[in-house]
DNA sequence: CTAATTATAGCAAATGTTTTCTTTTTCGTC
DNA sequence: GACGAAAAAGAAAACATTTGCTATAATTAG
């Protein structure tokens, strides 16, 4: 490889000078500059990245640290965050921390967590990271899961605390939206199948929910109100307990497409048509929802913006580390399909 | 951040000692290494990777290009390849093509992919990767995309040339092994959903289902043999154009999940019960296929396997770059489910 | 015409390591 | 006590840049 010497020696001029053509800090003499570009052809000289870095203290990377990269919304992030990343010559060190696969007890497991965390940082930053983004599936709040660091840091999807920069999709407004579009559907009354009850996702579709229908005077009886536990045999049980009701609900909102898919199978199972005799709407927009029958009504979550945004903050941060920190909500939107 | 000049000071040694009790490169008295240990220990030093990396050459950094990281199987290598590199010491740069989304024809796809793949081949290479990890999901053989280069690489899930080094799934034995396992539940009538007539999958795993009949002494009747597109509807049709047949077969065996997904819809509506009336495979082992009626019986795609072997052989390829290319083929497993 | 200012380019130090080559120290033996 | 070999540690060059400072030339002002 040709190095700054080697086109500095062929120009006929000194490295500084090369230095200076190639990153253009300083005002030189047309003719240098052009003898200079010259040599930088014949030599097919590219700068060197690390001697660059080891000179500038920037690298130019950042570190994203994932939960895990099988998770459901991640990849989606991730595509987000290096689409946004490499248009602004940013390079990006992916460090998957595993933690899909559950350990025996919540103690134990945040001890690992904590752990796993905190050596994925010090891997990022033993990198000479510019910043690092993480990308959280957990709805807790995970802040107090790093040592304090100095290193740039934005959350994507899970957020941290009000000191932190995260950027995150809104539940409520969701959850809210998605309620009025039923209501527009001339649906009243509208069951609910929840996630698992203290989940904050759970906590906060709720309160979207609850919102919206009483802004058009309306209350959800309790007895519409299932909770779950976000998996598919959830949405068997919760629907069967709903339609043991006197009164059945038109429409039963499920907070993922997971409990939507056990909740269609049990109305099928039941002779009900959907959407005619019953409609189904869920949350995710999981690959499942297009092919269930009939094709699921449900919440897209935004996770190229989601990247996008967390890339273009870290960035920002990096130019500019006093600024004070932005939480960005971004909204999701409704895939209309055939099940309302 | 201390500097190996401030543990020399500290230790009262040179900074050449320090860096051999560092890397254990040369036999030094006990006594100089324990102050050294101290000293770097009091100090709290860590190497500074920049400045070691311009020094030896070498960034201990995998580049790896994937072709869209939404792609299904995809996330799963990448999972197997980080951990695999994070236990050696090594970091990931992940980069991606974002292949999946179509261009209006061939010949504008190509070219953009091939100057895709050379920007991305190039971002690496000057990220001074030691290594490059290629993971394509197309079926076409890329290598003829790449410029020749001397950065060690490797293929996983697509392959390249006879002259490359790759890993990948098996398609024939995945398919004999699944058709031997329908013979062993008493199924001699096997009819397939094939994927499009053209592409090597099918071709590979058409010829493993004949091989397995072939040595049981079977053959399968042409008219069940039907070609789709991969993709949910054809499921539907190629379904429906089986049960017009006057000897229906007991089993169908669809070359991915999503075409399974179609022909169980189809067999619903039939009134046909699965398994008993007629049974189905798929080939995937997608989300879906958990969430189907009955749940899929259908092939696991070893992708994490691959991701570990992929980062295994770059590895080895870079410690070892004369060595001759290997060509691995992992097989896949068999998920067994209720639909068989 | 001189002095001050500006434009242009180069020198050399600095970034934090690794590694070759030398020098110093140690120690056993004669 | 001197010699030599072996062992231990150090000096300095090298890796490829950036950048503050300096030097020279050219232009302008007085």
């Amino acid at each position: 490889m040709a190095t700054m010497r080697d086109v500095a020696q062929l120009a006929g001029v000194s490295t500084a000078t090369v230095s200076h053509v190639v990153n253009g800090t300083k005002k030189l003499s047309p003719e240098t500059t052009e003898k200079v570009l010259m040599a930088i052809a014949e030599a097919n000289y590219t700068p060197n990245t690390l001697a660059k870095s080891l000179r500038s203290g920037q690298t130019h990377t950042i570190g994203v640290l994932v939960e895990d990269i099988r998770g459901l919304p991640v990849a989606g992030i991730v595509s987000g965050i290096n689409e946004t990343l490499s248009k602004s010559g940013y390079r990006m060190i992916l460090h998957d921390l595993h933690l899909l696969e559950k350990l025996y007890n919540q103690y134990e497991q945040i001890v690992s967590y904590r752990q796993r965390i905190n050596n994925g940082v010090a891997l990022l930053q033993s990198s000479n990271v510019d910043g690092i983004i993480y990308v959280g599936m957990h709805d807790r709040h995970l802040d107090y899961l790093f040592d304090p660091m100095d290193t740039p840091l934005v959350f994507a999807y899970s957020h941290g605390t009000k000191q932190d920069t995260y950027v995150t999709y809104s539940n409520q407004d969701s959850a809210a939206d998605m309620t009025r579009y039923l209501l527009s559907k001339g649906h009243e009354r509208i069951a609910v199948i929840a996630g698992h009850p203290h989940s904050y996702p759970t906590a906060r579709r709720m309160h979207g929910i609850q919102m919206a229908m009483q802004q058009v005077g309306l209350v959800i009886p309790e007895e519409y109100i299932r909770y779950g536990n976000w998996e598919y045999e959830s949405g068997v049980t919760e629907t069967r307990a709903l339609l043991a009701l006197e009164v059945r609900p038109t429409v039963i909102f499920a907070m993922n497409d997971l409990m939507a898919a056990g909740c269609m199978h049990v109305l099928n199972e039941a002779g009900l048509r959907i959407p005619q005799d019953m409609a189904v709407v869920g949350f995710d927009n999981r690959e499942i929802a297009s092919y269930l029958q009939p094709p699921l009504t449900t919440v897209q979550l935004p996770t190229t913006e989601i990247g996008t945004s967390a890339a273009l903050h870290i960035m920002e941060k990096i130019n500019n580390p006093s600024a004070s920190p932005v939480r960005e909500i971004i909204h999701c939107s409704i895939v209309e399909r055939a099940s309302v």
